[in-house]
DNA sequence: GTCTATACTTCGATAGAC
DNA sequence: GTCTATCGAAGTATAGAC
């Protein structure tokens, strides 16, 4: 009811310094690092320009989460479109890239509703695409859906690469080469060309 | 070289009263909701008592870590004595209990250094026993473990029911279910009894 | 449209009283 | 061995100047 604070532009060039400069802070220090202060001082601005440009952190966090998840689905495109999608979409899921910032988002989303039910949509938004690619490969090679529904497939393929990728940043990759060598053999047996 | 300031004796309740209000705000909230003051609110202390028995906060989340792998240690052992331990070890990494909080300290761990060296020794103590119990099974079913080695079996069956944990706590559970049949048949085929 | 001066809240930690 | 009084630093956010 107050008077409407306002906003600036999404065009800004300062704005965009200030999320690479959040989205670099999620990465190396967490979640809880990222503070009006620190984001600040890390792009060289001033800490107020961040309640300028995002009003509150929940904002800037949601601008956060968008930006990524838009960058990820523009490669997931890639995906689709490539001529061995089973093992394109292995390797998209496997990248640090992906996972990194989205495990930073998924923690803090257990206590920010809105972050929750944004990451929760988007989820959903990769897991229609994802699953399509995996129907359409096990359909080709004549699979049997009834004991490989595309759907299982699917949690089990990126939900391994994540796994593996969350450990790897804690140091711990124990058995990941031979649990890669595994996947890749099934890979191949689904079609996907060697690497 | 100052004068070491005193610490408060493990054995006090109020130690364990303040664990346990940290333990929750870390599962309701997050780990950023873990500070002095909320915690000592929640056990109804006054908050320079969680100084006194932690000194600094990251001792505070080492004993959080310490005491809930521990806990998770002696639930493992169950695993071991069972008599089915292909399944047992799949229903405890599947257990909500075990990864909630470990998820949280996970992402604590990214920019605590302490944290995540103690959660890296701690997850190689795990993978140690649940990979001997793979073996063991595999040994006993005449498993070729060139085809698959019981380090990435583990990786693959502890990472897949992990992964459904967190994401189920998001409210993402499209296609869990599917992927749990698709496990269930495996570890049938693994001499694994029926649920 | 862009940024600053400022208010108020919450944080971790210590020194010292009981 | 247990707890309290207190401090300086850091946090979010708004109102208003340019």
């Amino acid at each position: 009811m107050a008077t409407q604070r306002r906003i600036g532009a999404e065009s800004s060039q300062t704005r965009t310094a200030l999320l690479d400069a959040a989205q670099q802070l999620m990465l190396d220090d967490g979640y809880a690092a990222v503070t009006s202060r620190r984001v600040a001082a890390k792009a060289g601005l001033k800490p107020q320009l961040v309640h300028y440009y995002f009003r509150t952190m929940d904002d800037l966090f949601l601008a956060l989460l968008r930006r990524g998840a838009e960058q990820n689905l523009a490669r997931l495109q890639g995906v689709v479109e490539s001529p061995d999608p089973l093992r394109a979409l292995w390797e998209f899921a496997s990248d640090p890239r992906g996972t990194a910032l989205v495990q930073e988002l998924a923690a803090l989303a257990n206590h920010r509703k809105v972050i929750r039910s944004e990451i929760a949509a988007y989820a959903e938004r990769f897991r229609q695409t994802e699953t399509d690619v995996i129907a359409k490969v096990l359909a080709e090679q004549g699979v049997d859906t009834d004991e490989y529904p595309p759907s299982a497939v699917h949690v089990l393929m990126t939900g391994i690469a994540r796994i593996m990728a969350l450990e790897a940043r804690l140091g711990v990759t124990t058995g990941h080469a031979e649990a890669r060598e595994l996947v890749e053999r099934q890979l191949a047996r689904l079609g996907a060309r060697p690497t």
